[in-house]
DNA sequence: TCAAACCTTGACATCGGTGTGAAGGTCAAC
DNA sequence: GTTGACCTTCACACCGATGTCAAGGTTTGA
């Protein structure tokens, strides 16, 4: 698929979906006129990049483990150097303490508007 | 306590205690020479702000949580109008899809970190 | 009384993620 | 063939969070 159907799916501007390209968080194929070309599971990858934008992550990090999110299964041992699994250790810990901080305040927010929909 | 101590004792640049401040997020007493003053609970609130920041929420979200992840358990008439509430209710359910997008990718780091681990 | 370590406000700079628009190439449809 | 809807690269602008620095006031201690 071309960039504006990934655009449309995703509901991701174009502008964005060059820019995370060019950060080098994904990877287009060209067609013979140069357009970029996306195969169906862009989708989902797009979306997932999204999310993690939004809880934070800057494209550096999300960059650095996307590739062992995508097939945790098998072992990318030329990214398996000694300061990439420092990196993933560390931003796992950090993403549990935005887990847990989200979870406490949302929470509360519950909580809230909980006890103002009884009163 | 000056601003200094409370830098300190939150690892927060006096610069973002006075841009906090700005925002609405806090508010400072001031001392007879036109220092700030702030009172021990600052610790705990400039962490919590600091900390939704990190989440991803902006400044201007957060002013608007802020009351009633303090005291939950009272209802601030005057910010309960059905537009706060929606925004809150609105946050709230974004939260929670930050935290599944989180859960979701840290556990498949993890994952990932086990396997490098056991080989 | 002077220095050092605080504090104040204000302004301008940087950085990452985004918006927007220009100038131009490609392609499908009428 | 021309129009309109795509696509390309490039560049400049914006916004929010943050850094940094200037110019100046206050307090503490030598």
């Amino acid at each position: 698929m071309r960039i504006g159907e990934l655009s449309e799916r995703t509901g991701t501007p174009r502008r964005l979906l060059r820019y995370y390209e060019e950060q080098g968080l994904i990877k287009a194929d060209r067609l013979a006129n140069g357009y970029r070309d996306y195969d169906e599971a862009y989708v989902d990858r797009v979306l997932q990049i999204r999310g993690l934008l939004d809880t934070g992550l800057s494209t550096r990090i999300i960059k650095q483990i996307l590739p062992c999110l995508n097939k945790p299964r098998e072992i990318h041992f030329d990214e398996a150097t000694p300061e990439t699994l420092a990196l993933l250790a560390s931003e796992r810990d950090r993403m549990t303490a935005r887990i847990r901080c989200l979870t406490r305040n949302r929470d509360a927010i519950a909580e809230y508007l909980e006890m103002v929909s009884r009163a």
